[in-house]
DNA sequence: ACCGGCTACTATCGTCGTTCGTAGCGTGCC
DNA sequence: GGCACGCTACGAACGACGATAGTAGCCGGT
């Protein structure tokens, strides 16, 4: 799981906070860069996102509409979870992780941990 | 805090599995790369990697010797970190990632939780 | 004083993200 | 029916960065 670029990135902010799927001009339109990119940028880029699978795409009349594959909590948890995966000892990581979140993010750990058990 | 190449990543395995500093020679006898690397290749991303502050470096007659700045675990755990801080809604993105890692993982997760709090 | 190893500097190449232009096609309007 | 406009597909160019390596020069030991 590559991290995105910093346009990329943009762009996916445009698209999870839009209420849902987005076409070039909107997601053209929404973003707020200086200077503003190129219409064939956003879309190039787009397209780049469609084919690494970061979003899927519909049709709305003749242009595509992007929506992102996941959540941006999604996308996000599933980045941590891969650095997790490829560390050698994940015990020691995830203790060394708690050590350095601040406590309101270990009380929400918490919360979260208990809420996924009480669904078992 | 930027992702290592491949090469990067092999050299630092490397280092972490030393018991001590490295030199260039070191590191390059225990890599175990087909086709191995040229001297000055594996000098290279070592400059690279001290410059990036992921190794230190010291002395040791004319050579350097290198050894990681942080242990592997502090290094993926900082890596999670860092995309946990990055994230919009960090309590979503907490549950959504223990609710993507194995039920071993999530053991030690509430193991290393307890130990931390106990350690206040 | 020379030889070998190590460093510092430089150079090139590939990949990827960014940037955008051009050609072409289909739809709607006149 | 034809034209204009908007959208797509394709691809070119560029900068940053990682990978790769060569050369020049220094220094220590024989």
């Amino acid at each position: 799981m590559r991290r995105l670029g910093e346009l990329e990135a943009a762009i996916m902010d445009v698209l999870w906070s839009a209420p849902g799927p987005a076409t070039v001009r909107g997601v053209l339109e929404a973003l707020d860069r200086e200077p503003e990119p190129a219409y064939t940028t956003v879309m190039t880029v787009l397209d780049n996102l469609h084919r690494k699978d970061v979003v899927t795409r519909e049709r709305d009349g003749r242009a595509w509409a992007y929506r992102p594959a996941l959540t941006r909590e999604d996308f996000d948890a599933e980045a941590m979870a891969s650095v997790l995966e490829s560390s050698a000892d994940r015990g020691a990581t995830l203790l060394r992780f708690i050590g350095k979140i601040g406590p309101d993010e270990l009380a929400r750990l918490r919360e979260a941990m208990d809420e996924a058990e009480e669904r078992t």
